[in-house]
DNA sequence: TTTCCTGCAAAAGGTTTGCATGAGC
DNA sequence: GCTCATGCAAACCTTTTGCAGGAAA
């Protein structure tokens, strides 16, 4: 169980998670934007507001935050991995050109994991989907972008 | 286009992939378990076959075999790349607690991917669903499993 | 005999961690 | 004032790469 207080969130039978400048700064940043960017374009975000914030503890808040389900990790097809803040259950679509990640619109397929629950033997607790693709200004330019 | 021989693998205008005694060890390796290994995980596997072979030339190898087609890169949840030697349009269930991954039987999505195709203005050329649960094993031993 | 491939080892990312200091509450 | 969080830097892990020698075809 979570509860989230103005200045503090306490996980039950966890240490209180304190609300630090960095920490906060970080959550705003990611909740402020819908690019699902990396730690690192994180880090170089909340560096305009906290100059001295290490990489370090971006990491280390990303991992809390996303443990106390306050912000969610993309594990993508890209080895390197990107968050969201918003936790509500969608999916996303990566161009493959550009690593752009961009949210996608549809239902759920919730009626999918009751039917393996019984099929496979595993206890499913949840899934992920990703569509793979080009986005509209790779087209456009002929797929000349590369890798961000 | 791909054209595979005995001893061969053409690459339309690409070079000659030779059949070498290390691709080809690999190569059945993987094909011989439903695991869905790492590459470290294969290493050792075709180390007992062919000792000196190096770990670099594992990894060279299963991307020249995942870019040729005749093998399949799983960028699952986890960090970890794995490798599939079943090439076929099917999806996985990855296990939280010990990292193990098997195949699950359903249709596929494609209508879905028509449906973006209009919607988002992105070319969708795949996708990639992963369900995440706790295998039969983890669920009996209480969760003491860790990652592998 | 021409390429391609290998083994070795070093480098290159991304991420995690140990430690002393600093800051919430 | 007690803890938790931070900054720094080193360590870690997986994956990639440069190079000289080796082996397919």
């Amino acid at each position: 169980m979570i509860t989230i207080t103005k200045t503090e969130i306490k996980l039950t039978s966890k240490p209180i998670l304190r609300m630090s400048r960095q920490r906060k700064a970080i959550l705003k940043a990611l909740i402020g934007v819908t690019t699902h960017p990396t730690a690192d374009e994180l880090y170089e975000m909340v560096r305009r507001k906290l100059p001295h914030i290490s990489l370090g503890t971006v990491y280390r808040n990303l991992e809390i935050l996303s443990a106390g389900g306050m912000i969610r990790k993309l594990q993508l097809g890209s080895a390197q991995m990107r968050f969201d803040g918003n936790t509500t259950n969608h999916y996303h679509v990566r161009c493959v050109h550009c690593g752009r990640v961009d949210d996608v619109l549809m239902d759920t397929l919730n009626t999918c994991e009751d039917v393996l629950r019984d099929k496979c033997g595993y206890q499913i607790t949840g899934h992920r989907l990703e569509f793979i693709g080009i986005c509209p200004r790779c087209q456009d330019e002929g797929g000349g972008h590369e890798a961000a």
